[in-house]
DNA sequence: AGTCAAACTGCAGTTACTGCATATTGAGGT
DNA sequence: ACCTCAATATGCAGTAACTGCAGTTTGACT
């Protein structure tokens, strides 16, 4: 009797939710791309090295990258998010930069794992890109909270669709800030991720008003 | 008698100049996508149309991306890049749009090709990706080019490499603005290429201000 | 006519990824 | 203890993108 549908995540959103074949999975990849670099790394050594069959591989992660880049989504942290929103200055783009960076680089699971990983996309210029992807897709999520600060700042003459507008622009640019965060993280610019974040958000408080005309 | 290498774009970066068979292979890669979306569109079948073996394809394109994309690299306009660095006006990132996005999106060789072309990468995300990338592969152009603008606008303590990060920061805001731009064509929101880079003009300038911290 | 190189082609192979059918395992109900 | 069921793992065959190699056509220049 067909079970027709078994597998995890079948063809949809990966998942790879704690289960100890995931991870086994995710650890093996990350190491092995480390030791052999992304291209050379094939899903079937992963899978030897894992223990799990090709096709157990493909039914925890959708892609190859996805078992590098890893699967837990970048949730925003609740409490940070209405930390966030209650400020009232004007640092809007800034404060985000830790509102995501911080949980998203730091903030994890198996520190080690985190690391390994950090390592191994950082020496990809493609994984790297995956990264930034990720990143991009929690934007629409940040419009939505970036909206709240900026309607506190609204002129007279803006309407709702102004400022939701504005709000989607500003997520992009705080999109850019984190690519550039992330390349700051890949140039190697020594430091820890906190102390990277710290100085992009003072260059970027520098550049700003330049850019705003006046 | 072996002539080892003939091909015109063997393995390296594709080159697509003009020759009438890369013409002919983009022209029906736009036009099938068009017809079927890209996943439904195989490279055999964009082959079939241009009347050329799948060798000859990839001896053309890297990718079946690139096919559709195009190849010709959005370089910068010299002109513009003068009458940019020329200016003083501290809208950096307003001005630069116009400078990638008016050549880049429209200037082009064959209109009809680029309007398809325009059309198919908007219809389709992981497309619209790629454009975005083509468009950060001159973003290190770009923050070159910005840092002409910016030292001007350098404030007393601060150091050439202060000044040359901060342009790295905002060719990434750029970018940022960028994507946003792609967004709102690819939402439709009517009018030109040129009204819409009005309009995020205009979204900016009203926006920035609030970012800026005083 | 002869030479040379650019462009095109065929073919075999690798790799990522998918669909389908099947086997294993473990928890719950009877 | 037995059956059920569902989640998980697997084998296998297939598709499609892309690569390396080796060979052929084409066209310009001598």
């Amino acid at each position: 009797m067909s079970k027709t549908d078994a597998s995890p995540a079948r063809s949809s959103g990966p998942s790879s939710r704690g289960t100890a074949t995931a991870r086994r999975i995710e650890s093996s990849a990350v190491a092995l791309v480390l030791k052999h670099g992304y291209d050379a790394t094939t899903v079937d050594m992963i899978c030897a090295d894992a223990g799990v069959s090709q096709r157990t591989f493909f039914n925890h992660f959708a892609t190859k990258d996805a078992a590098v880049i890893g699967t837990d989504e970048p949730r925003l942290d609740e409490s940070r998010v209405r930390a966030f929103i209650a400020s009232t200055g004007p640092d809007v783009l800034a404060d985000a930069i830790e509102l995501i960076a911080l949980p998203g680089l730091e903030g994890g699971l198996d520190p080690d794992l985190m690391r390994m990983r950090m390592l191994a996309i950082t020496s990809n210029g493609a994984l790297m890109q995956r990264q930034l992807e990720r990143f991009a897709s929690i934007e629409a999520e940040m419009a939505e909270v970036i909206e709240y600060r900026l309607a506190r700042l609204s002129t007279p003459g803006e309407s709702d669709a102004d400022v939701r507008e504005q709000s989607r622009l500003t997520a992009q640019l705080l999109a850019g800030v984190m690519r550039y965060t992330a390349e700051s993280l890949m140039r190697g610019d020594a430091g820890s991720v906190a102390s990277i974040v710290a100085q992009t958000r003072a260059r970027l408080t520098a550049v700003l008003p330049k850019l705003a005309g006046r």
